[in-house]
DNA sequence: GTCTATAGCTTGATAGAC
DNA sequence: GTCTATCAAGCTATAGAC
């Protein structure tokens, strides 16, 4: 069964919305790229922000059950003695950088525009909730068990340090590529994630001292 | 003296480029708002892209003569023994809270504009280069005395890392508020800072075990 | 589902008068 | 410096035929 022309909507105006933003791309570049006409694409989603919503849901569902499903298995390993910061960390953010590296362009480009959102100050925040704080509260909830003193609000606010450094990373923005003189490549997800985790697991041990496990 | 028209429309454009990004607005937008003509954009700044690198150079010069500062008083403590990591980290991000939270407006508007270059991954990664590496580099220059045993590469993620807990937080998403139920808000950038330098110091010592001062 | 056609507006850029 | 006028192109959205 080959793709439908409604997926190679979606796919098309993933890869474009994550190159140029949403003001950036319009409607007919859509059409032109997915070879299919615009009124079709209205036909299917109705209005450009519903489209966005329908790029952005597609994905963020299957994230979403990858994730929880982690996190779950974090918590099954609880039963013989509670899993540690980095075990809850790892589980939460590897399913991302696995999509981004194993899952093909389009979870790539997917990934990319998710990060573009996440530091959007007009509806980002906005979306992001919508879409990922069960999930995010379900990581919060096991952090919590694991870090017992840890204060509320210190837990909050690292869990969005983590959030920016991860997104920056899904981001693939090339910069560290020119800082580093070429030693590091942001497309390299595999050696950003065996350095992601030491470093957000560091950070949150700052704030909880006594559980350092 | 009052403000000039040309300082007018950079003010208006940074308000609005950091809102809705660089395809979102239009020059009739800006004129609009700076009560002025779209025929003047033109004359002072020439096309779109031209005014919009004006309006990013115009404060990452006063930005990095800042933290440029900051930086050379670290230096000068590390006369009378070294300055420890948490300092260093403190010099590279203290002004661009501080502008941010006491520059008014404008500058927070501002550092929004950068938080969404910083993960644009289309000209985000080349633009943040050509402003803001030769600053990174003195940031750097200082850590690697700080850690001389801290591996080059891991030196250079963590520096992405912070990177992007730094940007995610100038941006003022708003999203924090809600996952934390109004315990905590994005615009808080005191108590962010507050949580921020010990988090990314966090980080960082989880590389260079050796010389976690 | 698919396409043609079109309404009605907005866009960046500049030429030319003052 | 400032403004009027204009161009050619692009835009979203939809109505209506097949």
């Amino acid at each position: 069964m080959s793709k439908s022309r409604k997926d190679k909507v979606l796919d098309v105006a993933e890869e474009l919305l994550a190159r140029r933003g949403f003001y950036g791309v319009s409607l007919r570049d859509i059409a032109s790229d997915a070879e299919v006409d615009v009124a079709l694409i209205n036909y299917h989603f109705g209005k450009k922000t519903e489209l966005f919503d329908a790029v952005v849901m597609r994905r963020a569902k299957v994230l979403n059950e990858d994730r929880t499903r982690a996190l779950e298995e974090c918590k099954q390993k609880a039963a013989f003695g509670n899993p540690g910061v980095d075990e809850i960390i790892d589980a939460f953010t590897r399913p991302m950088l696995r999509r981004s590296t194993e899952g093909g362009e389009h979870w790539h480009n997917y990934l990319t525009l998710i990060a573009q959102i996440n530091s959007n100050p007009e509806w980002g925040g906005e979306m992001m909730s919508r879409f990922f704080d069960p999930l995010a509260n379900q990581f919060l909830s096991l952090l919590r068990e694991a870090l017992p003193d840890c204060e509320e609000e210190d837990l909050m606010w690292c869990y969005h340090f983590l959030s920016g450094a991860l997104t920056l990373t899904l981001a693939d923005t090339k910069r560290i590529d020119r800082l580093s003189g070429g030693k590091c490549q942001s497309s390299d997800f595999e050696t950003a994630y065996k350095k992601m985790v030491p470093f957000i697991s560091g950070g949150f041990k700052a704030f909880c001292k006594k559980n350092s496990v």
